[in-house]
RNA sequence: GCCGCGUUCGUCUAGGGGUCUAGGACGCCGCCCUUUCACGGCGGUAGCACGGGUUCGAAUCCCGUACGCGGUACCA
Protein backbone atom coordinates (compact mmCIF):
# COMPACT_ATOMS: atom_id res chain seq x y z
CA UNK A 1 0.00 0.00 0.00
CA UNK A 2 1.65 3.12 -1.12
CA UNK A 3 -0.15 5.91 0.86
CA UNK A 4 -1.24 5.68 4.34
CA UNK A 5 -5.07 5.08 4.65
CA UNK A 6 -7.17 7.85 5.35
CA UNK A 7 -10.64 8.08 5.79
CA UNK A 8 -13.58 11.08 7.03
CA UNK A 9 -17.13 11.06 8.16
CA UNK A 10 -17.99 14.54 7.58
CA UNK A 11 -21.41 15.75 8.61
CA UNK A 12 -23.69 18.09 8.11
CA UNK A 13 -24.48 20.26 11.58
CA UNK A 14 -28.19 20.88 10.29
CA UNK A 15 -29.69 19.03 12.78
CA UNK A 16 -29.01 16.08 15.57
CA UNK A 17 -26.49 13.26 14.71
CA UNK A 18 -28.96 10.63 12.78
CA UNK A 19 -28.85 6.77 13.55
CA UNK A 20 -27.79 6.84 10.16
CA UNK A 21 -25.05 8.90 10.05
CA UNK A 22 -23.68 7.09 12.65
CA UNK A 23 -23.20 3.84 11.40
CA UNK A 24 -21.37 5.46 8.20
CA UNK A 25 -18.82 7.15 10.55
CA UNK A 26 -19.03 3.12 12.10
CA UNK A 27 -17.86 2.27 9.22
CA UNK A 28 -15.28 4.66 8.61
CA UNK A 29 -13.65 3.95 11.80
CA UNK A 30 -13.73 0.38 10.79
CA UNK A 31 -12.16 1.10 7.95
CA UNK A 32 -9.63 3.30 9.08
CA UNK A 33 -8.55 0.99 12.26
CA UNK A 34 -8.23 -2.22 10.36
CA UNK A 35 -5.56 -0.51 7.95
CA UNK A 36 -3.93 1.04 10.46
CA UNK A 37 -5.01 4.66 8.81
CA UNK A 38 -6.28 7.74 10.21
CA UNK A 39 -10.18 8.55 10.93
CA UNK A 40 -10.90 12.11 10.23
CA UNK A 41 -14.31 13.83 11.37
CA UNK A 42 -14.82 17.00 9.28
CA UNK A 43 -17.55 19.39 9.58
CA UNK A 44 -19.47 20.51 6.29
CA UNK A 45 -21.20 23.36 8.25
CA UNK A 46 -21.47 25.54 4.33
CA UNK A 47 -25.37 25.92 4.29
CA UNK A 48 -25.83 29.20 6.14
CA UNK A 49 -29.81 28.54 6.33
CA UNK A 50 -30.24 25.02 8.00
CA UNK A 51 -27.19 25.26 10.54
CA UNK A 52 -28.43 24.36 13.24
CA UNK A 53 -26.60 25.75 16.29
CA UNK A 54 -26.21 22.46 18.79
CA UNK A 55 -25.67 20.20 16.18
CA UNK A 56 -21.87 20.62 16.30
CA UNK A 57 -21.75 19.75 20.07
CA UNK A 58 -24.04 16.98 19.30
CA UNK A 59 -21.95 15.34 17.11
CA UNK A 60 -18.90 15.17 18.92
CA UNK A 61 -20.91 13.80 21.96
CA UNK A 62 -22.59 11.56 20.03
CA UNK A 63 -19.51 9.96 18.36
CA UNK A 64 -17.78 9.74 21.75
CA UNK A 65 -20.47 7.97 23.21
CA UNK A 66 -20.51 5.03 20.82
CA UNK A 67 -16.42 5.14 21.10
CA UNK A 68 -16.10 6.20 17.58
CA UNK A 69 -12.96 8.43 18.24
CA UNK A 70 -11.45 10.64 15.44
CA UNK A 71 -7.92 10.81 15.16
CA UNK A 72 -8.30 14.32 13.52
CA UNK A 73 -10.97 16.80 14.11
CA UNK A 74 -12.66 19.44 15.99
CA UNK A 75 -11.85 18.33 19.38
CA UNK A 76 -14.50 20.74 21.47
CA UNK A 77 -17.23 23.61 20.13
CA UNK A 78 -16.67 26.32 22.35
CA UNK A 79 -18.17 28.77 20.18
CA UNK A 80 -18.73 30.56 16.84
CA UNK A 81 -14.85 32.04 16.64
CA UNK A 82 -12.98 29.43 19.02
CA UNK A 83 -12.86 26.10 17.88
CA UNK A 84 -10.12 23.58 18.72
CA UNK A 85 -8.72 21.43 16.79
CA UNK A 86 -6.48 18.04 16.72
CA UNK A 87 -4.59 17.40 13.34
CA UNK A 88 -2.36 18.74 10.33
CA UNK A 89 -4.64 19.24 7.59
CA UNK A 90 -7.55 21.35 9.22
CA UNK A 91 -9.38 23.65 10.26
CA UNK A 92 -11.89 20.93 10.47
CA UNK A 93 -14.99 23.10 9.64
CA UNK A 94 -15.67 24.32 6.04
CA UNK A 95 -16.97 27.37 6.83
CA UNK A 96 -13.62 28.27 8.21
CA UNK A 97 -12.10 27.24 4.49
CA UNK A 98 -13.61 29.26 2.01
CA UNK A 99 -10.89 30.85 0.84
CA UNK A 100 -9.29 27.99 -0.72
CA UNK A 101 -12.83 26.63 -2.58
CA UNK A 102 -13.18 30.21 -4.18
CA UNK A 103 -9.34 29.85 -5.16
CA UNK A 104 -9.82 26.91 -6.66
CA UNK A 105 -13.58 28.17 -7.97
CA UNK A 106 -11.75 30.74 -10.32
CA UNK A 107 -9.07 28.40 -11.58
CA UNK A 108 -12.04 26.09 -12.71
CA UNK A 109 -13.59 28.96 -14.47
CA UNK A 110 -10.13 30.32 -15.83
CA UNK A 111 -9.22 26.88 -17.27
CA UNK A 112 -12.42 26.82 -19.04
CA UNK A 113 -14.33 24.32 -16.86
CA UNK A 114 -16.53 26.02 -14.55
CA UNK A 115 -18.40 29.95 -15.39
CA UNK A 116 -19.84 32.36 -13.66
CA UNK A 117 -23.87 32.91 -13.65
CA UNK A 118 -25.83 35.63 -12.94
CA UNK A 119 -28.95 34.16 -13.37
CA UNK A 120 -31.74 35.42 -10.64
CA UNK A 121 -33.58 32.58 -8.43
CA UNK A 122 -36.29 34.08 -10.13
CA UNK A 123 -35.18 33.25 -13.67
CA UNK A 124 -33.55 29.85 -13.52
CA UNK A 125 -36.98 29.32 -11.97
CA UNK A 126 -39.02 30.30 -14.96
CA UNK A 127 -36.31 28.59 -17.26
CA UNK A 128 -37.66 25.23 -15.36
CA UNK A 129 -41.43 26.54 -15.93
CA UNK A 130 -40.80 27.43 -19.13
CA UNK A 131 -39.36 23.81 -20.67
CA UNK A 132 -41.24 22.01 -17.81
CA UNK A 133 -43.33 19.26 -19.28
CA UNK A 134 -44.64 16.02 -17.91
CA UNK A 135 -42.22 14.03 -19.63
CA UNK A 136 -39.40 16.29 -18.01
CA UNK A 137 -40.70 17.54 -15.00
CA UNK A 138 -37.16 18.73 -14.13
CA UNK A 139 -35.72 20.65 -16.59
CA UNK A 140 -31.88 21.14 -15.77
CA UNK A 141 -29.29 23.89 -16.00
CA UNK A 142 -27.24 22.01 -19.03
CA UNK A 143 -25.04 21.52 -21.84
CA UNK A 144 -28.80 22.52 -23.78
CA UNK A 145 -30.07 25.72 -21.68
CA UNK A 146 -27.11 27.31 -20.42
CA UNK A 147 -26.82 29.44 -23.27
CA UNK A 148 -29.98 30.55 -22.85
CA UNK A 149 -29.16 32.08 -19.43
CA UNK A 150 -27.20 34.76 -18.37
CA UNK A 151 -23.90 33.70 -17.51
CA UNK A 152 -20.19 34.38 -18.27
CA UNK A 153 -20.71 32.01 -21.56
CA UNK A 154 -23.40 33.91 -23.11
CA UNK A 155 -23.60 37.61 -21.63
CA UNK A 156 -20.98 40.38 -23.63
CA UNK A 157 -17.20 41.46 -22.28
CA UNK A 158 -18.91 45.03 -21.85
CA UNK A 159 -22.24 43.21 -20.07
CA UNK A 160 -20.05 40.98 -18.22
CA UNK A 161 -17.95 43.94 -17.09
CA UNK A 162 -20.63 46.08 -15.57
CA UNK A 163 -21.91 42.61 -13.64
CA UNK A 164 -18.77 42.98 -12.08
CA UNK A 165 -18.78 46.56 -11.20
CA UNK A 166 -22.01 47.03 -9.90
CA UNK A 167 -20.66 44.22 -7.45
CA UNK A 168 -23.73 41.65 -8.39
CA UNK A 169 -24.34 38.44 -6.73
CA UNK A 170 -22.77 35.92 -9.51
CA UNK A 171 -22.12 31.81 -8.36
CA UNK A 172 -19.77 29.89 -10.18
CA UNK A 173 -21.53 26.86 -11.82
CA UNK A 174 -19.82 23.31 -13.30
CA UNK A 175 -19.70 23.03 -17.08
CA UNK A 176 -20.37 19.72 -17.33
CA UNK A 177 -19.46 18.54 -21.24
CA UNK A 178 -21.81 16.69 -23.93
CA UNK A 179 -21.51 13.59 -24.44
CA UNK A 180 -19.22 11.91 -22.26
CA UNK A 181 -19.35 8.71 -20.01
CA UNK A 182 -17.99 8.98 -16.45
CA UNK A 183 -17.30 5.75 -15.17
CA UNK A 184 -15.73 4.54 -11.99
CA UNK A 185 -15.17 1.70 -9.59
CA UNK A 186 -17.34 1.45 -6.55
CA UNK A 187 -15.55 -0.55 -3.83
CA UNK A 188 -19.32 -1.53 -2.77
CA UNK A 189 -21.20 -1.54 -5.96
CA UNK A 190 -18.13 -2.53 -8.97
CA UNK A 191 -18.48 -0.58 -11.65
CA UNK A 192 -20.63 2.31 -11.97
CA UNK A 193 -21.15 4.73 -14.91
CA UNK A 194 -23.35 7.69 -16.13
CA UNK A 195 -23.72 9.99 -18.92
CA UNK A 196 -22.96 13.36 -18.83
CA UNK A 197 -26.22 14.16 -20.62
CA UNK A 198 -27.73 13.38 -17.15
CA UNK A 199 -25.56 16.01 -15.35
CA UNK A 200 -26.73 19.63 -14.77
CA UNK A 201 -24.31 22.16 -14.38
CA UNK A 202 -24.25 21.77 -10.76
CA UNK A 203 -23.41 25.23 -8.69
CA UNK A 204 -20.00 24.96 -7.16
CA UNK A 205 -19.96 28.14 -5.38
CA UNK A 206 -23.20 29.71 -3.88
CA UNK A 207 -24.40 33.39 -3.97
CA UNK A 208 -22.94 33.87 -0.84
CA UNK A 209 -19.21 32.64 -1.40
CA UNK A 210 -19.66 29.13 0.20
CA UNK A 211 -19.21 26.40 -1.97
CA UNK A 212 -21.82 23.68 -2.52
CA UNK A 213 -20.87 20.49 -0.68
CA UNK A 214 -19.87 19.22 -4.29
CA UNK A 215 -16.86 21.53 -4.19
CA UNK A 216 -15.92 21.53 -1.01
CA UNK A 217 -15.98 17.89 -0.40
CA UNK A 218 -13.37 17.31 -3.51
CA UNK A 219 -11.75 20.16 -1.92
CA UNK A 220 -11.13 18.81 1.32
CA UNK A 221 -11.05 15.11 0.26
CA UNK A 222 -7.85 15.87 -1.73
CA UNK A 223 -6.77 18.69 0.77
CA UNK A 224 -6.91 16.29 3.51
CA UNK A 225 -5.47 13.82 1.63
CA UNK A 226 -8.08 11.39 2.07
CA UNK A 227 -7.92 7.85 0.28
CA UNK A 228 -11.40 6.54 0.64
CA UNK A 229 -14.66 8.15 0.56
CA UNK A 230 -17.14 5.86 2.43
CA UNK A 231 -20.46 7.77 2.30
CA UNK A 232 -24.31 6.87 1.89
CA UNK A 233 -25.97 6.01 -1.13
CA UNK A 234 -27.20 9.17 -1.46
CA UNK A 235 -24.53 10.08 -3.07
CA UNK A 236 -24.17 7.99 -6.01
CA UNK A 237 -25.61 9.85 -8.71
CA UNK A 238 -23.97 13.24 -7.76
CA UNK A 239 -20.54 11.64 -7.39
CA UNK A 240 -19.60 11.32 -11.43
CA UNK A 241 -19.59 15.28 -10.81
CA UNK A 242 -17.06 14.67 -8.30
CA UNK A 243 -14.71 12.85 -10.78
CA UNK A 244 -15.48 15.32 -13.03
CA UNK A 245 -14.25 17.78 -10.65
CA UNK A 246 -11.06 15.59 -9.82
CA UNK A 247 -10.43 15.35 -13.19
CA UNK A 248 -10.69 19.15 -14.10
CA UNK A 249 -8.60 20.29 -11.10
CA UNK A 250 -6.09 17.88 -12.10
CA UNK A 251 -6.07 15.85 -8.66
CA UNK A 252 -6.32 11.63 -8.47
CA UNK A 253 -10.18 10.47 -6.82
CA UNK A 254 -10.10 8.90 -3.63
CA UNK A 255 -11.56 5.49 -4.05
CA UNK A 256 -15.41 5.10 -3.01
CA UNK A 257 -17.72 3.24 -1.79
CA UNK A 258 -21.55 4.11 -1.25
CA UNK A 259 -23.29 2.38 1.45
CA UNK A 260 -26.55 1.12 1.33
CA UNK A 261 -29.32 3.15 3.36
CA UNK A 262 -30.80 1.83 6.54
CA UNK A 263 -34.72 1.80 5.68
CA UNK A 264 -37.67 2.53 7.80
CA UNK A 265 -40.24 -0.29 8.38
CA UNK A 266 -42.24 0.68 6.25
CA UNK A 267 -39.81 1.40 3.09
CA UNK A 268 -37.84 4.13 2.25
CA UNK A 269 -35.26 5.90 3.82
CA UNK A 270 -35.27 5.87 7.58
CA UNK A 271 -36.72 9.48 8.05
CA UNK A 272 -37.10 11.40 11.38
CA UNK A 273 -41.13 11.42 11.08
CA UNK A 274 -41.43 8.13 9.51
CA UNK A 275 -39.00 6.34 12.28
CA UNK A 276 -40.86 7.99 15.11
CA UNK A 277 -44.22 7.33 14.17
CA UNK A 278 -42.83 3.55 13.63
CA UNK A 279 -41.48 3.72 17.12
CA UNK A 280 -37.86 4.18 16.77
CA UNK A 281 -35.60 6.78 17.96
CA UNK A 282 -34.04 8.19 14.99
CA UNK A 283 -31.31 10.75 16.57
CA UNK A 284 -28.31 8.96 18.47
CA UNK A 285 -29.23 11.50 21.76
CA UNK A 286 -32.21 9.38 21.93
CA UNK A 287 -29.96 6.12 22.28
CA UNK A 288 -27.81 8.04 24.56
CA UNK A 289 -31.12 9.70 26.98
CA UNK A 290 -32.83 6.31 26.75
CA UNK A 291 -29.64 5.05 28.30
CA UNK A 292 -28.95 1.96 25.83
CA UNK A 293 -26.06 0.09 25.30
CA UNK A 294 -23.67 1.57 23.48
CA UNK A 295 -21.82 -1.39 22.52
CA UNK A 296 -25.09 -2.80 21.80
CA UNK A 297 -26.12 -0.13 19.79
CA UNK A 298 -23.01 -0.11 17.46
CA UNK A 299 -23.14 -4.05 17.46
CA UNK A 300 -26.26 -3.58 16.03
CA UNK A 301 -25.50 -0.82 13.72
CA UNK A 302 -22.38 -2.38 12.22
CA UNK A 303 -24.68 -5.63 11.22
CA UNK A 304 -26.79 -3.71 9.63
CA UNK A 305 -25.43 -3.77 6.31
CA UNK A 306 -22.44 -6.20 6.91
CA UNK A 307 -21.34 -8.98 7.63
CA UNK A 308 -18.28 -11.17 8.66
CA UNK A 309 -18.96 -13.75 6.87
CA UNK A 310 -19.85 -16.08 9.10
CA UNK A 311 -22.50 -16.89 12.05
CA UNK A 312 -20.85 -14.40 14.99
CA UNK A 313 -23.64 -11.77 15.89
CA UNK A 314 -22.16 -10.89 19.16
CA UNK A 315 -18.91 -8.79 17.71
CA UNK A 316 -16.76 -6.83 19.77
CA UNK A 317 -15.52 -3.47 18.80
CA UNK A 318 -11.86 -5.19 18.11
CA UNK A 319 -13.03 -8.00 16.46
CA UNK A 320 -15.03 -5.97 13.85
CA UNK A 321 -12.21 -3.58 13.46
CA UNK A 322 -10.17 -6.77 12.77
CA UNK A 323 -12.81 -8.57 10.20
CA UNK A 324 -14.24 -5.54 8.35
CA UNK A 325 -13.89 -5.00 4.73
CA UNK A 326 -16.33 -2.81 2.10
CA UNK A 327 -16.11 -6.02 0.02
CA UNK A 328 -18.64 -7.34 2.54
CA UNK A 329 -20.58 -4.80 2.80
CA UNK A 330 -23.91 -5.16 1.16
CA UNK A 331 -25.50 -3.52 -1.85
CA UNK A 332 -29.09 -3.29 -0.76
CA UNK A 333 -30.92 -1.05 1.88
CA UNK A 334 -31.51 -2.38 5.25
CA UNK A 335 -34.72 -1.81 7.27
CA UNK A 336 -33.42 -1.25 10.86
CA UNK A 337 -35.40 -4.24 12.52
CA UNK A 338 -35.91 -2.59 16.23
CA UNK A 339 -36.76 -6.06 17.96
CA UNK A 340 -33.83 -7.05 16.87
CA UNK A 341 -31.87 -3.72 18.75
CA UNK A 342 -33.85 -4.56 21.51
CA UNK A 343 -32.18 -7.95 21.22
CA UNK A 344 -29.14 -7.00 21.33
CA UNK A 345 -29.32 -4.46 24.06
CA UNK A 346 -30.65 -7.60 26.13
CA UNK A 347 -27.49 -9.30 25.61
CA UNK A 348 -24.80 -6.70 26.39
CA UNK A 349 -26.97 -5.94 29.59
CA UNK A 350 -26.94 -8.67 30.73
CA UNK A 351 -23.08 -9.14 30.46
CA UNK A 352 -22.80 -6.18 32.63
CA UNK A 353 -22.44 -6.56 36.39
CA UNK A 354 -25.07 -5.59 38.98
CA UNK A 355 -23.04 -3.26 40.14
CA UNK A 356 -22.69 -1.33 37.29
CA UNK A 357 -26.12 -0.90 35.83
CA UNK A 358 -27.05 0.13 39.87
CA UNK A 359 -24.83 3.25 39.13
CA UNK A 360 -26.69 3.99 35.79
CA UNK A 361 -29.98 3.63 37.53
CA UNK A 362 -29.10 5.67 40.42
CA UNK A 363 -27.86 8.26 38.03
CA UNK A 364 -31.32 7.91 35.95
CA UNK A 365 -33.42 8.27 38.64
CA UNK A 366 -31.36 11.35 39.58
CA UNK A 367 -32.11 12.70 36.61
CA UNK A 368 -35.61 12.06 36.06
CA UNK A 369 -36.90 10.93 38.67
CA UNK A 370 -39.18 7.50 38.69
CA UNK A 371 -41.70 7.10 36.39
CA UNK A 372 -45.15 8.32 36.56
CA UNK A 373 -43.99 9.97 40.08
CA UNK A 374 -44.10 14.10 40.10
CA UNK A 375 -41.84 12.98 43.43
CA UNK A 376 -40.46 10.71 45.58
CA UNK A 377 -42.17 9.16 48.77
CA UNK A 378 -38.96 9.17 51.82
CA UNK A 379 -39.23 5.18 51.12
CA UNK A 380 -38.64 5.83 47.28
CA UNK A 381 -35.99 8.28 48.00
CA UNK A 382 -33.78 6.32 50.42
CA UNK A 383 -33.88 2.85 47.83
CA UNK A 384 -33.05 4.63 44.86
CA UNK A 385 -30.34 5.87 46.08
CA UNK A 386 -28.60 2.66 47.87
CA UNK A 387 -26.22 1.06 45.54
CA UNK A 388 -26.71 -2.24 47.18
CA UNK A 389 -30.71 -2.24 46.81
CA UNK A 390 -30.59 -0.98 43.46
CA UNK A 391 -28.21 -3.71 42.09
CA UNK A 392 -30.60 -6.04 44.11
CA UNK A 393 -33.25 -5.05 41.81
CA UNK A 394 -31.09 -5.25 38.86
CA UNK A 395 -29.98 -8.66 39.83
CA UNK A 396 -33.77 -9.58 40.23
CA UNK A 397 -34.86 -7.92 37.13
CA UNK A 398 -31.98 -8.00 34.63
CA UNK A 399 -33.16 -11.37 32.90
CA UNK A 400 -36.40 -9.40 32.01
CA UNK A 401 -36.17 -6.18 31.00
CA UNK A 402 -34.63 -4.96 27.27
CA UNK A 403 -33.34 -1.30 27.99
CA UNK A 404 -32.43 -0.06 31.09
CA UNK A 405 -35.50 2.19 31.55
CA UNK A 406 -37.46 -0.52 32.12
CA UNK A 407 -35.78 -1.49 35.20
CA UNK A 408 -37.90 1.18 37.25
CA UNK A 409 -41.14 0.32 35.18
CA UNK A 410 -40.75 -3.42 35.76
CA UNK A 411 -39.66 -2.86 39.40
CA UNK A 412 -41.80 -0.14 40.50
CA UNK A 413 -42.48 -2.17 43.46
CA UNK A 414 -39.43 -2.17 44.62
CA UNK A 415 -39.42 1.14 45.52
CA UNK A 416 -42.46 1.46 47.40
CA UNK A 417 -45.81 -0.57 48.01
CA UNK A 418 -48.15 -0.98 44.97
CA UNK A 419 -50.81 1.18 44.79
CA UNK A 420 -53.69 -1.14 43.62
CA UNK A 421 -53.43 -4.69 42.71
CA UNK A 422 -53.71 -6.97 39.49
CA UNK A 423 -57.40 -7.72 39.07
CA UNK A 424 -57.13 -10.57 37.45
CA UNK A 425 -54.27 -11.79 39.80
CA UNK A 426 -56.45 -11.25 42.59
CA UNK A 427 -59.41 -12.67 40.80
CA UNK A 428 -57.78 -15.70 40.09
CA UNK A 429 -56.15 -16.22 43.24
CA UNK A 430 -57.46 -14.87 46.20
CA UNK A 431 -60.23 -17.16 47.25
CA UNK A 432 -62.17 -17.29 50.93
CA UNK A 433 -59.31 -19.18 52.69
CA UNK A 434 -56.90 -17.35 51.03
CA UNK A 435 -56.52 -14.47 54.21
CA UNK A 436 -56.30 -17.01 56.90
CA UNK A 437 -53.31 -18.99 54.87
CA UNK A 438 -51.63 -15.31 54.30
CA UNK A 439 -52.68 -14.66 57.90
CA UNK A 440 -50.13 -17.43 59.15
CA UNK A 441 -47.60 -17.10 56.86
CA UNK A 442 -47.18 -13.39 57.83
CA UNK A 443 -47.28 -14.78 61.67
CA UNK A 444 -44.31 -17.10 60.97
CA UNK A 445 -42.01 -14.69 58.90
CA UNK A 446 -42.82 -12.08 61.97
CA UNK A 447 -40.88 -13.65 64.04
CA UNK A 448 -37.66 -13.99 61.83
CA UNK A 449 -34.65 -12.35 62.99
CA UNK A 450 -33.04 -10.00 60.61
CA UNK A 451 -30.80 -12.09 59.89
CA UNK A 452 -33.05 -15.13 58.88
CA UNK A 453 -34.79 -13.21 56.83
CA UNK A 454 -33.45 -15.21 53.63
CA UNK A 455 -34.86 -16.70 50.52
CA UNK A 456 -34.49 -19.67 51.12
CA UNK A 457 -35.87 -19.18 54.83
CA UNK A 458 -38.64 -17.52 53.19
CA UNK A 459 -39.38 -20.46 51.12
CA UNK A 460 -39.16 -23.20 53.60
CA UNK A 461 -41.94 -21.36 55.49
CA UNK A 462 -44.13 -21.51 52.81
CA UNK A 463 -43.44 -24.94 51.86
CA UNK A 464 -44.50 -26.04 55.68
CA UNK A 465 -47.65 -24.18 55.41
CA UNK A 466 -48.97 -25.49 51.84
CA UNK A 467 -47.93 -29.55 53.11
CA UNK A 468 -49.25 -28.84 56.46
CA UNK A 469 -52.56 -27.69 54.60
CA UNK A 470 -52.41 -30.47 52.01
CA UNK A 471 -52.55 -27.84 49.43
CA UNK A 472 -50.65 -26.81 46.48
CA UNK A 473 -47.62 -23.98 46.31
CA UNK A 474 -49.26 -21.90 44.40
CA UNK A 475 -52.38 -21.43 46.83
CA UNK A 476 -50.46 -19.33 49.10
CA UNK A 477 -47.51 -18.30 46.71
CA UNK A 478 -49.78 -16.55 43.99
CA UNK A 479 -51.85 -14.51 46.85
CA UNK A 480 -48.06 -13.34 48.80
CA UNK A 481 -47.28 -12.18 45.04
CA UNK A 482 -49.79 -10.33 44.75
CA UNK A 483 -50.24 -8.48 48.19
CA UNK A 484 -46.86 -7.60 48.42
CA UNK A 485 -46.18 -6.83 44.12
CA UNK A 486 -49.78 -5.84 43.39
CA UNK A 487 -48.96 -8.01 39.86
CA UNK A 488 -49.53 -11.72 39.13
CA UNK A 489 -45.66 -12.65 37.76
CA UNK A 490 -42.48 -11.24 38.40
CA UNK A 491 -39.17 -12.33 39.90
CA UNK A 492 -38.88 -14.88 42.03
CA UNK A 493 -41.11 -14.23 45.54
CA UNK A 494 -38.71 -15.14 47.79
CA UNK A 495 -35.58 -13.10 46.76
CA UNK A 496 -37.98 -10.35 45.98
CA UNK A 497 -39.53 -10.40 50.01
CA UNK A 498 -35.63 -10.90 51.38
CA UNK A 499 -34.44 -7.72 48.74
CA UNK A 500 -37.84 -6.16 50.41
CA UNK A 501 -36.75 -6.71 54.40
CA UNK A 502 -39.16 -7.84 56.67
CA UNK A 503 -40.93 -4.39 57.97
CA UNK A 504 -41.88 -3.47 54.71
CA UNK A 505 -42.90 -7.28 53.64
CA UNK A 506 -45.43 -7.26 56.80
CA UNK A 507 -46.71 -3.78 56.36
CA UNK A 508 -47.21 -4.72 53.04
CA UNK A 509 -49.19 -8.22 53.65
CA UNK A 510 -51.17 -5.97 56.44
CA UNK A 511 -52.61 -3.50 54.06
CA UNK A 512 -53.35 -6.54 51.74
CA UNK A 513 -55.11 -8.11 53.70
CA UNK A 514 -57.32 -5.07 54.83
CA UNK A 515 -57.92 -4.30 51.25
CA UNK A 516 -58.45 -7.67 49.32
C1' G B 1 -40.42 11.58 -16.71
C1' C B 2 -35.15 10.92 -16.87
C1' C B 3 -30.61 8.92 -14.63
C1' G B 4 -28.42 5.52 -11.24
C1' C B 5 -28.52 1.49 -7.85
C1' G B 6 -30.72 -2.71 -5.93
C1' U B 7 -33.89 -7.56 -5.32
C1' U B 8 -32.09 -14.97 -0.82
C1' C B 9 -37.28 -16.64 5.03
C1' G B 10 -41.66 -10.99 7.91
C1' U B 11 -36.49 -8.65 9.21
C1' C B 12 -30.76 -8.71 9.26
C1' U B 13 -27.86 -11.92 6.52
C1' A B 14 -24.45 -16.60 4.73
C1' G B 15 -23.93 -18.50 0.12
C1' G B 16 -20.57 -16.04 -5.98
C1' G B 17 -22.00 -22.56 -11.27
C1' G B 18 -22.47 -28.90 -8.72
C1' U B 19 -21.15 -29.99 -1.44
C1' C B 20 -28.31 -26.04 -1.37
C1' U B 21 -33.88 -31.32 0.03
C1' A B 22 -30.43 -22.91 0.70
C1' G B 23 -27.16 -22.15 6.62
C1' G B 24 -27.34 -18.64 11.00
C1' A B 25 -29.72 -14.70 13.89
C1' C B 26 -34.10 -11.62 15.35
C1' G B 27 -39.38 -12.22 15.36
C1' C B 28 -43.39 -15.63 15.63
C1' C B 29 -45.43 -20.63 17.18
C1' G B 30 -44.92 -25.20 20.09
C1' C B 31 -42.56 -28.29 23.80
C1' C B 32 -39.22 -28.79 28.07
C1' C B 33 -37.27 -26.36 32.51
C1' U B 34 -39.65 -23.34 36.42
C1' U B 35 -45.73 -25.08 41.35
C1' U B 36 -45.60 -17.48 38.62
C1' C B 37 -43.40 -14.86 34.86
C1' A B 38 -38.87 -14.32 32.48
C1' C B 39 -34.07 -16.48 31.24
C1' G B 40 -32.37 -20.95 29.18
C1' G B 41 -32.77 -25.61 26.23
C1' C B 42 -35.11 -28.22 22.19
C1' G B 43 -38.15 -28.13 17.90
C1' G B 44 -41.14 -25.75 14.16
C1' U B 45 -42.82 -21.81 10.62
C1' A B 46 -40.98 -19.20 6.49
C1' G B 47 -37.14 -17.36 1.30
C1' C B 48 -33.57 -17.56 -3.94
C1' A B 49 -39.18 -11.40 -7.48
C1' C B 50 -40.73 -13.03 -12.55
C1' G B 51 -39.55 -14.49 -17.73
C1' G B 52 -36.02 -15.83 -21.14
C1' G B 53 -31.19 -17.43 -22.23
C1' U B 54 -25.82 -19.67 -21.36
C1' U B 55 -24.48 -24.57 -19.27
C1' C B 56 -24.43 -31.56 -18.59
C1' G B 57 -25.90 -28.53 -14.25
C1' A B 58 -27.83 -21.83 -12.14
C1' A B 59 -29.83 -18.81 -5.82
C1' U B 60 -25.11 -18.19 -8.15
C1' C B 61 -23.38 -15.90 -15.14
C1' C B 62 -26.12 -12.85 -19.27
C1' C B 63 -30.57 -10.25 -21.11
C1' G B 64 -35.40 -8.44 -20.30
C1' U B 65 -39.67 -7.33 -17.16
C1' A B 66 -41.67 -6.07 -12.54
C1' C B 67 -41.05 -3.95 -8.06
C1' G B 68 -38.24 -1.08 -4.50
C1' C B 69 -34.85 2.71 -3.28
C1' G B 70 -31.84 6.97 -4.31
C1' G B 71 -30.88 11.34 -7.25
C1' U B 72 -32.85 14.99 -10.40
C1' A B 73 -31.65 22.62 -5.44
C1' C B 74 -27.38 28.75 -4.94
C1' C B 75 -29.41 21.23 0.82
C1' A B 76 -26.14 18.20 2.49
Amino acid sequence: MSSKVRVRFAPSPTGLLHIGGLRTALYNYLFARHHGGTFVLRIEDTDQARYVEEAGQDILESLAWAGLHPDEGPVAVRDEQEQEYKGNYGPYHQSRRRDRYAMYASQLVDAGYAYYAYDTVEEIESMRDRLRTAENPNPKYDAQTRMQMRNSLTLSEPELQELLEEGAEYVVRLKVPAGETVQFEDLVRGPVSFETEGLDDQVLLKGDGLPTYHLANVVDDHGMEITHVIRGEEWLSSAPKHILLYRYLGWEPPAMAHLPLIMSPSGGKLSKRKAEEEGIPVNVRDYRRERYDRDAVVNFLALLGWSPGDDRELLTLEEMIRDFSVERVGKSGAIFDFKKLLWFNEQYMRNRSDAELAAELEELIRERGLPGKDSLTEMEQQRATDTDFLAGVVRLLKERVSLLPEFLEAGAFFFDAPVDFDEKSVRKGWKEDTPARVSLYRDRIAGLEDAAFRADELKRILTEIVEAEGVGFGKLMMPLRVAVTGAGSGPDLFETLELLGRDEVLQRLGTALEKL
